[in-house]
DNA sequence: AACGCCGCTGTAAGCGTTTACACAAGTTTG
DNA sequence: CAAACTTGTGTAAACGCTTACAGCGGCGTT
């Protein structure tokens, strides 16, 4: 009942434990008749290796852990696969945890992982991740993904939230947009901090003295609508028109800031235009269909992985000596140009 | 450099390597000033408990694996997320793998998970998982979801297609749908099949002798505009109106149908009304709606770990006497009835 | 015939933990 | 004041595996 071990298979097959561990590995110095009988007695008592002891033998677990704020969603569903495909290239396993935000979560599944992992590949967005950083064990490598990590020795992939936003702000300006709004992530989010700053830099460039209405969200559907729903009462208390372009920090917000609009009989993109960030598979669907900026979440993910891969190899030839060269890849997301920003025919 | 290890802290510590593991598990019968000495050593130290060691010991490893043909889509992700939460809150790990369709990767997968995990959660609905079975190291609590293994000695969590196939088509028919198509998932699927199965059964019942064109697909988006496509050129040909019912054995490939019948003025539901299944986020957001039969996606992984957590509680309660009990529990598809499917104002 | 080699096999030492057990104090007890 | 606990600590075995090393035949060479 309890799971046949190597000695078992050994037993089975009348030969040394030794002998056992080389068949079953592959080794070439055995002999075939061995090689056979012990093959067969693994086989008949279903014999599975013990992947804690191998590993604490070989220091290898040929696992990576992944650490992400969340584990599901568009957007870290699709950085998981991206980081699932380029490790199954390598013959690598994920052993991943969600730490839903809470930095306590974070350490105890960073602890937890000690031990199981070659590296680590975090992603933990929240400004105060110091307290994280403190924790990380530092014989691991480690590739940090859109995080604000002070381990700069080693390496990290993000993205170019500033540029992006600041990307955005232009295209609703050159769409004839003269009024510009913002819906934020929350605050204690760094991306959404360098979004928003990208989308003041930029509004304050293109359309200098004006005052932007800005809404703090959090991210979800929900509050990106919750949004929308703040402008319209603000406006129609003012007496003041909707804001002609509004910047959402991401799709899902996006998302539901469409849908208070339509609610609300605005029309989306001639009374207001709207572009999001990240370019989930959503946006595409929805009417119209949202402009955004593009950042390859996917890519993000396996660049992620490949880093770490260098990382972990760079580190078992040369033992600690060259651990600078701080790989700091950015990204820079891409306009996507959809209806939901299309304004003019020939915007003059 | 290497990470240090509970010996190095129980010399910096100046203690035994005993009492140093006793004071960092927090065992009680150790002297207030041992404890500091300890804490401290292994703060300064970065220690971090090498799981591997652990679990090999304590042949326990707090972690579950978690089999999947895929790992990211809409779907699967929110499997994850149920997991996730599940496992969560009750401090368990997850280590997950797409087996991509490969029974040999799912081998490959099951073996690299030996000895890493205290039980598996396997989803593998290819029709010829008995392969997959075999391979299954039989100590291991085991869990399916929507899968077909023979394995019924464990449990077993999984969704009643057929049934939901048939409430499809009765809602078509509700709807007025006098003749009916079917886009359906890959043969080699298991759930596909009972899909099929039941759109035929609830076919022949409402409407008998009818023939149905059908459209094998694979579950993407693109299959299912091409399936749109084949029944549009089909009908072209024969000069025949369109079907005015489809059911489509998933939201992903409605979804595809969807734009196929928008791009060649088809309106719906008018002309062709269309019902999915799974109720994935998108779906709400198309135009029409979808209609579509709601699986608890989230709730089949939430209640298939806890259902891998009972039996595992069990196996390690009874060593290996009542190891029947064949949960097999059967979650039921809802009708979630949205305008991609509503015909008439009144259906007589 | 003595020698070195080669191919195969077994013995045993670890890998980093936990924990049963023994032991040395100090603290009641009778 | 010795016997009996209590409390804290150290020693060492075990978990399942890999692998350096030694051993042992049989082979081809001098």
């Amino acid at each position: 009942m309890k799971g046949a071990t190597l000695k078992d298979v050994a037993r089975e097959a009348d030969v040394s434990i030794a002998s056992a561990s080389r068949a079953i590995n592959g080794l070439d110095n055995v002999a075939e008749e061995v090689r056979r009988r012990v093959l067969e007695a693994a086989g008949k008592l279903r014999y599975v290796p013990h992947g804690g002891a191998r590993s604490l033998v070989m220091a290898r677990t040929n696992t990576i852990g992944v650490l992400l704020p969340d584990i599901y969603g568009e957007f870290f569903s699709e950085i998981i696969r991206g980081v699932d495909v380029a490790a199954r290239a390598r013959g690598l396993h994920l052993l991943v945890s969600g730490s839903h935000g809470d930095i306590n979560e974070a350490v105890a599944a960073v602890r937890a992982m000690g031990g199981r992992v070659d590296g680590l590949l975090v992603m933990s967005p929240f400004v105060d991740s110091q307290d994280l950083a403190a924790v990380l064990p530092l014989n691991l490598p480690l590739v940090t993904i859109a995080s604000r990590i002070g381990r700069v020795e080693q390496g990290s992939i993000s993205i170019d939230n500033f540029g992006g936003a600041m990307t955005a702000v232009k295209h609703l300006v050159d769409q004839g947009c003269r009024t510009l709004a913002h819906i934020s992530g929350p605050a204690s989010n760094f991306e959404a901090q360098e979004r928003r700053r990208g989308f003041l830099e930029a509004a304050e460039r293109a359309l200098p003295g004006a005052i932007c209405p800005m809404f703090e969200g959090d991210f979800t559907e929900e509050s990106g609508y919750r949004g929308a729903k703040a402008f319209l009462n603000a406006c129609a208390q003012a007496g003041e028109p909707m804001p002609q372009g509004i910047f959402v920090a991401n799709d899902m917000m996006a998302v539901g800031c469409l849908l208070a609009l339509r609610e609300a009989g605005k029309s989306v993109p001639d009374e207001v235009a709207l572009v999001g960030f990240d370019d989930i598979p959503i946006s595409r669907f929805v009417s119209p269909p949202l402009s955004t900026l593009r950042v390859g979440v996917f890519d993000l993910g396996r660049r992620g992985l490949e880093l770490l891969v260098d990382a972990m190899e760079r580190d078992s030839l040369s033992d600690g000596e060259d651990r600078e060269s701080g790989e700091g890849v950015i990204v820079s997301p891409e306009l996507v140009f959809r209806d939901s920003s299309r304004r003019r025919p020939a915007p003059t």
